[in-house]
DNA sequence: CTGAAAGCGCTAACAA
DNA sequence: TTGTTAGCGCTTTCAG
């Protein structure tokens, strides 16, 4: 319980005046700009410590025309690989002084825009922001903004400047040649119904045509609405498993959905991998521990978001082309059978 | 890959040239200020949205003296928990206007100080942080920014303005009674060595005192460093119980390394709760899927958010005495044997 | 090395 | 209902 809250913020005349400086070397001081002479340096970093004098960006945005500020535009905090990137992301923005500024879109491209145009607003120095697919408005926007844009996670498409990720379509189509060559045959999927969710829609895509070009239909499909998590990942194996009972694969759009699967399958007693095999998607480690490790695919979230950062932190050139395509890494687990 | 990226940005000034409507009115169309008619207001909206126009908040900001931005200040994203928290403020954020800034500690106070000078730089309408321990310099920041600040999580401390938490004191005594009255009496605590952890630490010795005034004391405890998980959680439960094998409880500062020791456990195919119970902390739901559900206490995080929102939005009052008690909530899941 | 003047793009306050 | 004027607190630019 604080007696006195303040009346009016401190400005760099307050400064100027305690010190006997002038505001434009007390300016100079404060952000480590041209020379000042120890003597004034130090007067001057005594008076504002005293003070608790914090400068004004937004006053200093305005006359300097710079802000370091970056946009980060992610669709969801809870889904556990956004906070990776994030995490990515913020560690090689760490050494620049550009600071990032997150927004959440929960999926919805009307909120993106809605985000987007909120914080271009803030005029930030560059705009990272996850998927290629954006509103008409959105991508006019970005364009128009003059600053680097790039777009993580995907590559599959047309990017308005850069883009950093894997191709989904990509994991999709190698996940499938590991399941067929551990001779896997009466496959199932398991993804969520988002028709938003273009990642997990071209995975899906890619993994249907690899199956289809080797003469393995997908045999069934069960999908879901809202979050994942293990309970759901459990309800719909056992929803799909009632179905179809000879499936003896089950590929799940994410690792946590997965990871109920597998956690469900154990409990029934079924041979796993031998029975039936299973895999996600991400590589999240937060699942280390369980019993047995789920196949998975890494979606290598942690460097696209450094690499992302580094563009636009100017540390790293704009590939020509604009594309930095990661390789999606097949981790085997213990839930596939080895290829033989 | 778009070919022309531009030169300048748009300004009102742009706007009003283009059609044929003052600045200032055009300025009012554009926040739905002032009476304007119908008329103007329709040729401003389509003279703006033709150019593609987007506000400079850095200027408007500067001239109105508000800014919409409130910034939130928390130790880790990795953590699971803050996730959620940051979803209940924004949830309560969403129909204000006002936008969440998130800046990122690593528990680290001279990290937050850093973090608390750039976000007040941008003069925000409020502040939300994590916990009532501050460094000197970081309470001074915030005692004279003059705008509501919120610590969230914790309410065992001294607030700067409003505090919104549960006691962690409290959580760790209550847990310890529900221990004891189950009749366990070789109790164990496997947490995390964090100095800068002060709401674990805090939990531990509401916890310890409990246990002591029954008589009870800690028959053992295990510390580790870094982050959280499953396989943490395995590894420590291993070794405490190498080394003290006749522990009948296991009380674990989190959710996922309580998770992690229930695993390893029933591989073991130790009897739980019979032969050894355990417990966690947090209550998320994330490992709701797990073959049995380990007893926790929930840290009312959701709410936590939604209410430091309501605050910092000035939909809520500000609470006599500045502080917001919420009740943890003890859920005995199944691995602590129903009290007799 | 230090200071004075001008103005960044917008909005509060007032006038018409 | 609309327009005019004067800054917001800094930094750029140029002069000393």
């Amino acid at each position: 319980m604080n007696p006195n809250r303040p009346r009016r913020p401190l400005t760099l005349r307050d400064v100027s005046l305690a010190s006997g400086v002038s505001e434009m070397t007390v300016s100079r001081v404060l952000r480590n700009r041209g020379d000042v002479s120890p003597a004034t340096r130090e007067k001057v970093q005594t008076a504002a410590r005293a003070l608790g004098y914090v400068p004004n960006k937004i006053a200093g945005g305005l006359a300097s025309q710079r802000v370091n500020l970056v946009a980060v535009v992610i669709p969801s905090l809870s889904n556990l690989v956004f906070p990776e990137v994030l995490g990515g992301i913020s560690a090689e923005l760490d050494d620049t002084g550009l600071q990032p500024v997150i927004g959440v879109t929960h999926y919805g491209p009307a909120r993106e825009e809605a985000v987007l145009y909120d914080m271009l607003s803030w005029r930030p120095s560059g705009v990272i922001l996850a998927g290629l697919e954006h509103s008409r408005a959105s991508r006019a926007m970005l364009e128009a903004a003059g600053i680097p844009v790039v777009e993580i996670m995907d590559i599959d498409g047309d990017p308005i400047d850069t883009a950093v990720g894997i191709s989904h379509d990509r994991a999709g189509v190698e996940m499938a040649g590991h399941i067929l060559s551990a001779g896997y045959r009466r496959i199932g999927f398991i993804g969520t119904h988002m028709p938003e969710d273009h990642r997990a829609r071209k995975r899906l895509a890619g993994f249907e045509r690899a199956l289809n070009a080797a003469g393995v239909p997908l045999a069934a499909r069960e999908y879901y609405q809202g979050g994942s998590s293990l309970g759901k990942g459990r309800e719909l194996t056992e929803r799909i498993l009632a179905r179809e009972p000879d499936l003896d694969f089950l590929y799940f759009s994410n690792d946590l959905i997965g990871a109920g699967g597998l956690i469900w399958a154990r409990e029934q007693g079924i041979d796993i991998p031998g029975r039936l095999g299973l895999a996600g998607f991400n590589g999240v480690d937060l699942l280390d521990g369980l019993p047995i490790r789920l196949a998975t695919t890494d979606a290598r979230r942690l460097e696209i978001g450094r690499r992302a950062a580094r563009i636009v932190a100017g540390k790293d050139a704009r590939p020509d082309g604009g594309v930095i395509a990661l390789a999606p890494t097949f981790l085997p687990g213990d839930t596939i059978r080895v290829a033989g």
